[in-house]
DNA sequence: TTGACTTAGCGAAACCTTTCGCTTACATTG
DNA sequence: CAATGTAAGCGAAAGGTTTCGCTAAGTCAA
């Protein structure tokens, strides 16, 4: 018996997530809408991921409500925290902070960006 | 056709990945050790695998030598960026630098390690 | 050269993910 | 209550990953 919520979502999964967290709580019909946009796959396929999803313990869903209302089980801070764990645990072995940063350090960031960044590790060296 | 080099390398190629980080190029012999160690599997298992990943892009050989010597093809430094971009790509919408710190945020992170992610982010300041 | 051992590779089985056809259930409206 | 349209779900096909048995080729020492 796999762990719930303890993989890694595949391609699709990980699709779905993000149009969960960009519309936020909703019916298939509309998932589907925005899947079949992208990917031009049918309703049913839909439907399917969505149960495995719920299975595995990415999606909940409302079924008292007709149609059902399906959500995200994870915030989409909570899950790039998770993802990017994960990330570091398997690229590294573990804590290699300075090192992921180095990866993002030649991606454009803005202005803005690096002062909330700078922000954020004044917090961080006070709760340390 | 698959791009080469385009694809996540899955659970297993990301483990073998790793070996070769940590070990530099070395024959099939010494990987598998290293693999069967963690996971039991046999000689054939591993052997087909850096053939698969080698035709994927992901591990290159010099096979001159007997027995062939596997390497990487990407530095660990180059394959974390690509992961990182990938899934901050993938889980936002692109550039989310400073969330990415948050989700590093929480993690244990050393002194030491704040003060060189504080020295990048002055380069990156000076870059930008 | 023969036998024992190491290395390389193929092809298929086993397993997981993704897709969809088809069936059943539900709801609405004439 | 039909008839029509929407919603949910099952089971199996299609496709990708991971595993390994078996074969063949290469090496080395007696």
């Amino acid at each position: 018996m796999r762990e719930l919520g303890s993989s890694q979502p595949t391609a699709v999964e990980l699709e779905i997530l993000r149009i969960l967290w960009e519309l936020g709580s909703s019916p298939v019909r509309e998932i589907h809408a925005r899947l079949a946009e992208a990917k031009g796959t049918n309703y049913s396929t839909t439907v399917k991921m969505l149960s495995v999803m719920l299975t595995k313990g990415l999606v909940k869903r409302n079924e008292d409500a007709t149609p059902h209302i399906y959500r995200a089980a994870m915030t989409r801070e909570r899950a790039a925290k998770k993802f990017l764990t994960e990330l570091i645990e398997k690229v590294y072995d573990g804590s290699a902070m300075s090192l992921v940063l180095q990866a993002l350090a030649s991606g454009k960031a803005s202005k803005l960006e690096i002062d909330e960044a700078r922000k954020l590790l004044d917090e961080m060296e006070g709760k340390s």
